[in-house]
DNA sequence: GTCTATATTTTGATAGAC
DNA sequence: GTCTATCAAAATATAGAC
């Protein structure tokens, strides 16, 4: 199963462009870094953009394809945003060197050949994210006084973040990486769930069992609210203590602070 | 007011590196958007390397003594991380070229002249936000299972991404990216305070209003024990509230008479 | 398929007239 | 301070031998 040359070639590109970025890397390096002279480079691409675009295309066609899946699927709001994160990563996975050019050079790749088929990946890909966001806002899942969008769009830019953040690791912290990421988002997102927020098993997204909606712990026994309005208490009770400390550090005269007017 | 030749050539550096990149960008492209020679150029500055590396540490300074004085000030971790996000946006509102460079280009300027200072000014700027969250995880403001690292990670990048989102009214909307990012960050983050924000924060981003408190949906099956704590969580926020005016009064002391402490 | 050699352009930077 | 003119290096891409 060894890579044929012209995926070799894909890959040290990929590799070099990301740490480098695409104008910074010369076809030379490229060639340097497959073990051949840069004229034969020529032999498999007509030109250096049409690397660049091909690594940038293979990555956009797996995630938009993945992402076809989970729009098209079913389940909660909540439990399909946390199948984008998943599949994001997965896709990131295969795709590491790419998936970094995609957030660097996203914004100047207008004049690249096959530029509206990207646009396009982008465009559906961003749709996907949005879509599956607002639905969770229409069935009452969300109903945070955030704006979808913004929220959907920061949710997104965390997740492939994630991916250079955890390099390294990445295929092995997919599991809890999506638990961070959800945990984050969602439970500030959608409230009326305090008891969810402690997520200590790694794998709540994992398959096909959909979680229970949001609703259900308000209709869960008296117990849970009990539970609910306890953890309220600790909160309130840190926050004097946090309150406290402040009044004593005013003590000695402080610069004034912006306390939002 | 008029700029400075020098200083014009910096702006349209930052505006061309900022929207193809840096090793994209030519001199003869600045020389021709600041209407000069592109050897003229060189009466100002040695190398393009020069332009770019004093666009980013101009930036970097700024950035820096603003998040100093965050770090060393006062108030509850909840409180300053907010003012952490205003001042980064007040700060990329008059660097709006430089933050999107500095976004861009992190990881690729170890090759730069000045490089020491510029690694320095970056870390400390990411020491700010990790010491003042993790000091929120030290006096229980903030208890939930996430990583704290993780989190100031997250938020940090999804502030400054929120600058390139938001481009052309950065300046009319830093109240409202305040208050979005504060929200979806910290009431996830800080789990079960769902209406307990000890600051009078103004009312939420978009034209959405706020839905009532998320206790109020768990009010239904309550019982005598439930009452009993809402009981409690009442006169405790009112304790709040007394004590949060309290502390504003004492952070202003030129506004009242109450001056003693 | 791969190499050597090279054509062609572009780029960062310099020299010197005005 | 600005321009014209130009250098020297580096880049993309091509041609043709093997």
């Amino acid at each position: 199963m060894a890579a044929s040359r012209r995926q070799l070639i894909l890959t040290e590109s990929a590799r070099l462009f990301s740490e480098r970025g695409s104008s910074a890397t010369t076809i030379r390096e490229i060639a340097d870094a497959v073990g051949l002279n840069s004229g034969t480079l020529y032999h498999y691409f007509n030109s250096k953009d049409a690397i660049f675009s091909e690594i940038l295309t293979s990555f956009l066609t797996d995630l938009v394809q993945r992402y076809e899946a989970v729009l098209t699927g079913t389940g909660t709001a909540r439990h399909r945003l946390g199948l984008m994160v998943r599949v994001s990563l997965e896709v990131a996975d295969q795709h590491p060197y790419a998936t970094e050019i995609y957030q660097n050079e996203l914004e100047s790749l207008s004049a690249l050949p096959g530029y509206t088929q990207i646009a396009e990946a982008v465009d559906f890909s961003h749709h996907a994210w949005h879509e599956i966001t607002e639905e969770g806002v229409r069935n009452g899942e969300f109903n945070s006084g955030i704006d979808p969008f913004e929220f959907q769009r920061m949710m997104r830019e965390c997740v492939f973040q994630s991916v250079r953040w955890h390099r390294k690791t990445l295929a092995a912290d997919i599991e809890s990486i999506t638990a961070t990421v959800t945990s984050v988002f969602l439970d500030g997102f959608a409230p009326a769930r305090p008891d969810a927020v402690p997520e200590p098993e790694p794998a709540p997204v994992s398959e096909r069992h959909p979680q229970p909606p949001a609703t259900t712990s308000v209709h869960e026994p008296a117990g849970d609210a009990v539970d609910a309005l306890r953890s309220e208490l600790d909160a309130l009770r840190s926050d004097m203590r946090a309150m406290h400390n402040l009044v004593e550090s005013l003590s000695k005269p402080a610069e004034s602070d912006i306390g939002g007017d």
